[in-house]
DNA sequence: GGCATATAGTTAGTTAAACAACTAATCAAA
DNA sequence: TTTGATTAGTTGTTTAACTAACTATATGCC
Protein backbone atom coordinates (compact mmCIF):
# COMPACT_ATOMS: atom_id res chain seq x y z
CA UNK A 1 0.00 0.00 0.00
CA UNK A 2 1.85 3.28 -1.34
CA UNK A 3 2.13 6.33 1.30
CA UNK A 4 1.33 4.31 4.09
CA UNK A 5 4.06 5.81 6.21
CA UNK A 6 1.02 8.16 7.70
CA UNK A 7 0.11 7.34 10.78
CA UNK A 8 -2.90 8.62 12.24
CA UNK A 9 -2.06 11.13 14.33
CA UNK A 10 -0.07 12.60 11.64
CA UNK A 11 -2.40 12.33 9.27
CA UNK A 12 -5.38 15.16 10.81
CA UNK A 13 -2.84 17.85 10.85
CA UNK A 14 -1.85 17.32 6.73
CA UNK A 15 -5.71 17.39 6.11
CA UNK A 16 -6.15 20.25 8.08
CA UNK A 17 -3.65 22.53 6.89
CA UNK A 18 -2.68 23.60 10.35
CA UNK A 19 0.58 25.34 8.83
CA UNK A 20 -1.12 27.39 6.05
CA UNK A 21 -4.16 28.02 8.79
CA UNK A 22 -1.31 29.65 11.13
CA UNK A 23 0.24 31.77 8.71
CA UNK A 24 -3.36 32.99 7.58
CA UNK A 25 -4.09 33.86 11.05
CA UNK A 26 -1.00 35.69 11.82
CA UNK A 27 -1.08 37.78 8.50
CA UNK A 28 -4.46 38.60 9.67
CA UNK A 29 -3.53 40.15 12.47
CA UNK A 30 -0.33 42.28 11.39
CA UNK A 31 -3.23 43.64 8.93
CA UNK A 32 -5.25 44.41 11.97
CA UNK A 33 -2.48 45.47 14.13
CA UNK A 34 -1.72 47.89 10.90
CA UNK A 35 -5.25 49.10 10.67
CA UNK A 36 -5.65 47.61 7.40
CA UNK A 37 -9.34 46.82 6.88
CA UNK A 38 -8.78 44.11 5.01
CA UNK A 39 -9.88 39.79 5.08
CA UNK A 40 -7.13 37.89 4.16
CA UNK A 41 -9.48 36.95 1.36
CA UNK A 42 -10.28 40.15 0.06
CA UNK A 43 -6.44 40.67 -0.06
CA UNK A 44 -6.29 37.67 -1.74
CA UNK A 45 -8.03 38.83 -4.92
CA UNK A 46 -6.32 42.08 -4.61
CA UNK A 47 -3.41 40.24 -4.94
CA UNK A 48 -4.23 38.58 -7.93
CA UNK A 49 -5.42 42.30 -9.98
CA UNK A 50 -2.12 43.57 -8.62
CA UNK A 51 -0.27 41.45 -11.14
CA UNK A 52 -2.81 42.17 -13.74
CA UNK A 53 -5.84 44.46 -13.56
CA UNK A 54 -8.49 44.16 -15.10
CA UNK A 55 -9.42 40.07 -14.26
CA UNK A 56 -12.77 38.87 -15.09
CA UNK A 57 -14.45 37.23 -11.87
CA UNK A 58 -14.17 33.71 -13.71
CA UNK A 59 -10.33 34.64 -14.11
CA UNK A 60 -10.34 35.64 -10.52
CA UNK A 61 -11.81 31.96 -9.62
CA UNK A 62 -9.41 30.21 -11.38
CA UNK A 63 -6.44 32.48 -9.46
CA UNK A 64 -7.65 31.90 -6.14
CA UNK A 65 -8.98 28.78 -6.50
CA UNK A 66 -13.01 29.91 -5.35
CA UNK A 67 -15.89 29.15 -6.72
CA UNK A 68 -18.17 31.97 -8.69
CA UNK A 69 -20.44 32.69 -5.46
CA UNK A 70 -17.71 33.21 -3.26
CA UNK A 71 -15.69 35.42 -5.72
CA UNK A 72 -19.00 37.36 -5.64
CA UNK A 73 -19.16 38.14 -2.58
CA UNK A 74 -15.73 38.80 -2.33
CA UNK A 75 -16.19 41.59 -5.33
CA UNK A 76 -19.42 42.97 -3.54
CA UNK A 77 -17.11 43.41 -0.40
CA UNK A 78 -14.52 44.75 -2.32
CA UNK A 79 -16.73 47.60 -4.01
CA UNK A 80 -18.34 48.13 -0.88
CA UNK A 81 -14.86 49.41 0.59
CA UNK A 82 -14.38 50.88 -2.68
CA UNK A 83 -11.09 49.21 -3.58
CA UNK A 84 -12.68 47.60 -6.98
CA UNK A 85 -15.21 48.40 -9.69
CA UNK A 86 -16.94 46.26 -12.06
CA UNK A 87 -16.63 47.21 -15.53
CA UNK A 88 -18.83 45.46 -17.49
CA UNK A 89 -16.78 44.13 -21.31
CA UNK A 90 -17.87 45.35 -24.45
CA UNK A 91 -16.84 42.69 -26.04
CA UNK A 92 -18.92 40.13 -24.29
CA UNK A 93 -21.47 41.65 -21.92
CA UNK A 94 -21.54 37.98 -19.65
CA UNK A 95 -18.51 39.38 -18.25
CA UNK A 96 -17.39 41.51 -15.77
CA UNK A 97 -13.87 43.14 -15.62
CA UNK A 98 -12.61 44.12 -12.01
CA UNK A 99 -10.77 47.05 -12.27
CA UNK A 100 -8.68 48.27 -8.65
CA UNK A 101 -9.02 51.81 -7.48
CA UNK A 102 -6.51 54.26 -6.66
CA UNK A 103 -7.02 53.19 -3.04
CA UNK A 104 -6.46 49.98 -3.41
CA UNK A 105 -3.09 50.49 -5.18
CA UNK A 106 -1.89 52.32 -2.09
CA UNK A 107 -2.41 49.22 -0.25
CA UNK A 108 -0.42 47.22 -2.25
CA UNK A 109 3.02 48.15 -0.73
CA UNK A 110 2.21 47.53 2.89
CA UNK A 111 0.34 44.75 2.59
CA UNK A 112 2.36 42.71 0.59
CA UNK A 113 5.16 43.70 2.78
CA UNK A 114 3.49 42.29 5.49
CA UNK A 115 2.58 39.06 3.63
CA UNK A 116 6.69 38.95 3.25
CA UNK A 117 7.15 39.35 6.71
CA UNK A 118 4.59 36.55 7.58
CA UNK A 119 6.35 34.32 5.36
CA UNK A 120 9.55 35.10 7.15
CA UNK A 121 8.44 34.52 10.66
CA UNK A 122 6.98 31.23 9.36
CA UNK A 123 9.74 29.97 7.41
CA UNK A 124 12.48 31.18 10.39
CA UNK A 125 15.26 28.53 10.46
CA UNK A 126 14.07 26.20 7.57
CA UNK A 127 17.03 25.58 5.33
CA UNK A 128 16.09 27.14 2.16
CA UNK A 129 16.19 23.62 0.27
CA UNK A 130 14.09 22.34 2.71
CA UNK A 131 11.85 24.92 1.66
CA UNK A 132 11.90 24.17 -2.12
CA UNK A 133 11.22 20.73 -1.84
CA UNK A 134 8.01 21.47 0.42
CA UNK A 135 6.71 23.74 -2.33
CA UNK A 136 7.45 21.01 -4.79
CA UNK A 137 5.51 18.21 -2.71
CA UNK A 138 3.13 20.42 -1.50
CA UNK A 139 2.65 21.57 -5.46
CA UNK A 140 2.61 17.82 -6.43
CA UNK A 141 -0.42 17.04 -3.68
CA UNK A 142 -2.58 20.16 -5.36
CA UNK A 143 -1.78 18.29 -9.08
CA UNK A 144 -3.01 15.04 -8.03
CA UNK A 145 -5.96 16.09 -6.73
CA UNK A 146 -6.99 18.91 -8.97
CA UNK B 1 17.21 39.23 4.85
CA UNK B 2 16.21 35.53 5.71
CA UNK B 3 13.84 32.95 3.59
CA UNK B 4 13.72 35.36 0.56
CA UNK B 5 13.93 32.51 -1.46
CA UNK B 6 9.68 33.32 -1.20
CA UNK B 7 8.67 34.95 -4.69
CA UNK B 8 5.67 36.75 -4.94
CA UNK B 9 3.83 34.03 -7.13
CA UNK B 10 5.43 31.54 -4.31
CA UNK B 11 3.97 33.59 -1.54
CA UNK B 12 0.30 33.49 -2.59
CA UNK B 13 -0.09 29.72 -2.40
CA UNK B 14 1.72 29.33 0.70
CA UNK B 15 -0.30 31.33 2.48
CA UNK B 16 -3.39 30.19 1.09
CA UNK B 17 -2.59 26.65 1.48
CA UNK B 18 -3.90 25.53 -1.45
CA UNK B 19 -2.46 21.78 -1.08
CA UNK B 20 -4.88 21.24 2.30
CA UNK B 21 -7.36 22.97 0.59
CA UNK B 22 -7.61 20.37 -2.05
CA UNK B 23 -7.23 18.08 0.42
CA UNK B 24 -10.15 18.62 2.37
CA UNK B 25 -12.38 19.08 -0.62
CA UNK B 26 -11.65 15.84 -1.88
CA UNK B 27 -12.24 14.13 1.34
CA UNK B 28 -15.91 16.12 1.57
CA UNK B 29 -16.39 14.57 -1.87
CA UNK B 30 -15.56 10.98 -0.62
CA UNK B 31 -17.91 11.70 2.14
CA UNK B 32 -20.93 13.07 -0.37
CA UNK B 33 -20.47 10.42 -2.52
CA UNK B 34 -20.66 7.39 0.55
CA UNK B 35 -23.44 8.94 1.77
CA UNK B 36 -21.61 10.15 5.16
CA UNK B 37 -23.30 13.24 6.12
CA UNK B 38 -20.75 14.77 7.74
CA UNK B 39 -18.74 18.18 7.15
CA UNK B 40 -14.83 18.02 7.42
CA UNK B 41 -15.02 20.13 10.40
CA UNK B 42 -17.75 17.97 12.56
CA UNK B 43 -15.15 14.73 11.20
CA UNK B 44 -12.38 16.63 12.62
CA UNK B 45 -14.11 16.89 16.57
CA UNK B 46 -15.15 12.84 16.12
CA UNK B 47 -11.80 12.08 15.00
CA UNK B 48 -10.12 13.62 18.50
CA UNK B 49 -13.07 11.68 20.60
CA UNK B 50 -12.16 8.62 18.58
CA UNK B 51 -8.77 8.89 20.14
CA UNK B 52 -10.30 9.67 23.60
CA UNK B 53 -13.89 9.85 24.20
CA UNK B 54 -15.15 12.32 27.04
CA UNK B 55 -13.10 15.20 25.83
CA UNK B 56 -13.94 18.78 27.25
CA UNK B 57 -15.11 21.62 24.86
CA UNK B 58 -11.54 23.59 26.07
CA UNK B 59 -9.78 19.82 25.20
CA UNK B 60 -11.08 19.69 21.66
CA UNK B 61 -10.20 23.58 20.84
CA UNK B 62 -7.09 22.74 21.55
CA UNK B 63 -6.81 19.61 19.67
CA UNK B 64 -8.44 20.74 16.73
CA UNK B 65 -6.82 24.09 16.88
CA UNK B 66 -10.32 26.65 16.62
CA UNK B 67 -11.40 28.65 19.40
CA UNK B 68 -14.31 28.46 21.72
CA UNK B 69 -17.29 29.46 19.81
CA UNK B 70 -16.70 27.13 16.63
CA UNK B 71 -16.58 24.08 19.02
CA UNK B 72 -19.58 25.21 20.91
CA UNK B 73 -21.16 25.29 17.60
CA UNK B 74 -19.61 22.17 16.25
CA UNK B 75 -21.24 20.50 19.17
CA UNK B 76 -24.37 21.86 18.84
CA UNK B 77 -24.46 20.68 14.95
CA UNK B 78 -22.82 16.85 16.08
CA UNK B 79 -25.76 16.80 19.07
CA UNK B 80 -28.17 17.57 16.63
CA UNK B 81 -27.12 14.91 14.42
CA UNK B 82 -27.24 12.65 18.02
CA UNK B 83 -23.36 11.76 17.26
CA UNK B 84 -22.17 13.14 20.44
CA UNK B 85 -23.47 14.66 23.71
CA UNK B 86 -22.90 16.75 26.19
CA UNK B 87 -22.11 15.54 29.52
CA UNK B 88 -21.80 18.29 32.59
CA UNK B 89 -18.22 17.07 34.69
CA UNK B 90 -19.59 16.59 38.10
CA UNK B 91 -15.84 17.64 39.03
CA UNK B 92 -16.28 21.10 37.50
CA UNK B 93 -19.50 21.67 36.19
CA UNK B 94 -18.14 24.65 34.11
CA UNK B 95 -16.78 22.01 32.02
CA UNK B 96 -18.54 19.84 29.55
CA UNK B 97 -17.29 16.34 28.52
CA UNK B 98 -18.45 15.28 24.74
CA UNK B 99 -19.13 11.92 24.96
CA UNK B 100 -19.38 9.64 21.37
CA UNK B 101 -22.78 7.75 20.63
CA UNK B 102 -23.64 4.48 19.09
CA UNK B 103 -24.01 5.79 15.99
CA UNK B 104 -20.97 8.01 15.96
CA UNK B 105 -18.60 4.89 16.79
CA UNK B 106 -19.97 3.47 13.35
CA UNK B 107 -18.67 6.07 11.92
CA UNK B 108 -15.51 5.47 12.68
CA UNK B 109 -14.17 2.86 10.23
CA UNK B 110 -15.40 3.99 7.49
CA UNK B 111 -14.17 8.12 7.25
CA UNK B 112 -10.90 7.11 8.55
CA UNK B 113 -10.75 4.81 5.71
CA UNK B 114 -11.94 7.44 3.24
CA UNK B 115 -9.24 10.11 4.92
CA UNK B 116 -6.82 7.46 4.42
CA UNK B 117 -7.38 7.30 0.90
CA UNK B 118 -7.69 10.76 0.52
CA UNK B 119 -4.12 11.21 1.84
CA UNK B 120 -3.12 8.11 -0.69
CA UNK B 121 -4.50 10.32 -3.54
CA UNK B 122 -3.00 13.25 -2.50
CA UNK B 123 0.64 12.04 -2.10
CA UNK B 124 1.06 9.67 -4.69
CA UNK B 125 4.50 9.16 -6.33
CA UNK B 126 6.10 11.10 -3.53
CA UNK B 127 8.47 9.71 -2.03
CA UNK B 128 8.57 8.26 1.82
CA UNK B 129 11.31 10.50 3.11
CA UNK B 130 10.23 13.52 0.97
CA UNK B 131 6.77 13.21 2.81
CA UNK B 132 8.63 13.32 6.00
CA UNK B 133 10.35 16.40 5.42
CA UNK B 134 7.61 18.44 4.57
CA UNK B 135 5.53 17.17 7.41
CA UNK B 136 8.83 18.73 9.36
CA UNK B 137 9.01 21.73 7.37
CA UNK B 138 5.13 22.34 8.51
CA UNK B 139 5.54 21.25 11.88
CA UNK B 140 7.90 23.76 12.21
CA UNK B 141 6.15 26.76 10.51
CA UNK B 142 3.51 25.97 13.02
CA UNK B 143 5.70 26.07 16.18
CA UNK B 144 7.86 29.56 14.70
CA UNK B 145 3.53 31.32 14.56
CA UNK B 146 2.05 29.79 17.48
C1' DG C 1 -33.22 32.96 -38.21
C1' DG C 2 -34.19 29.73 -34.38
C1' DC C 3 -33.07 26.45 -30.95
C1' DA C 4 -29.94 23.88 -27.93
C1' DT C 5 -25.99 24.38 -25.31
C1' DA C 6 -22.33 26.55 -22.91
C1' DT C 7 -20.48 30.34 -20.24
C1' DA C 8 -20.50 34.43 -16.80
C1' DG C 9 -22.36 35.90 -13.07
C1' DT C 10 -26.08 36.26 -9.19
C1' DT C 11 -29.14 34.69 -5.43
C1' DA C 12 -30.58 31.73 -1.60
C1' DG C 13 -29.66 28.60 2.22
C1' DT C 14 -26.59 26.03 5.34
C1' DT C 15 -22.22 25.55 7.72
C1' DA C 16 -18.23 27.41 9.64
C1' DA C 17 -14.51 31.03 11.39
C1' DA C 18 -13.17 35.12 13.84
C1' DC C 19 -14.00 38.44 17.24
C1' DA C 20 -16.29 40.67 21.05
C1' DA C 21 -19.26 40.60 24.77
C1' DC C 22 -21.45 37.89 27.83
C1' DT C 23 -22.88 34.18 31.94
C1' DA C 24 -21.64 30.85 35.23
C1' DA C 25 -18.54 28.28 38.00
C1' DT C 26 -14.11 28.00 40.26
C1' DC C 27 -10.06 29.57 42.63
C1' DA C 28 -7.05 32.50 45.31
C1' DA C 29 -5.86 35.86 48.47
C1' DA C 30 -6.73 39.34 51.82
C1' DT D 1 -15.63 34.90 53.68
C1' DT D 2 -15.98 37.94 50.42
C1' DT D 3 -13.88 40.08 46.53
C1' DG D 4 -11.30 39.79 42.25
C1' DA D 5 -9.41 37.15 38.73
C1' DT D 6 -9.50 33.06 35.92
C1' DT D 7 -11.61 29.43 33.28
C1' DA D 8 -15.45 27.07 30.51
C1' DG D 9 -18.77 27.76 27.67
C1' DT D 10 -22.52 30.59 24.99
C1' DT D 11 -24.47 34.23 22.02
C1' DG D 12 -24.42 37.79 18.35
C1' DT D 13 -22.45 39.72 14.25
C1' DT D 14 -19.76 39.76 10.03
C1' DT D 15 -17.31 37.34 6.48
C1' DA D 16 -16.63 33.43 3.71
C1' DA D 17 -17.32 28.47 1.47
C1' DC D 18 -20.19 25.29 -0.72
C1' DT D 19 -24.24 23.64 -3.23
C1' DA D 20 -28.09 24.29 -6.07
C1' DA D 21 -31.01 26.94 -8.73
C1' DC D 22 -31.35 30.84 -11.32
C1' DT D 23 -30.75 34.94 -15.25
C1' DA D 24 -28.51 36.73 -19.15
C1' DT D 25 -25.46 36.62 -22.89
C1' DA D 26 -22.98 34.19 -26.41
C1' DT D 27 -22.07 30.35 -29.61
C1' DG D 28 -22.87 26.66 -32.80
C1' DC D 29 -25.59 23.93 -35.60
C1' DC D 30 -29.70 22.95 -38.45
Amino acid sequence: MPNNQFKKGELYSFITGKASIAIARRLQKKFNNAGLNLTIEQWSVLYHLWKEDGKSQQELCNATFRDKPSITRLVDNLEKLQLVKRVASENDRRINKIYLTKQALKLQEQSMGLAEETLNDALAGVPADQINLCKEVLQRVYDNLK
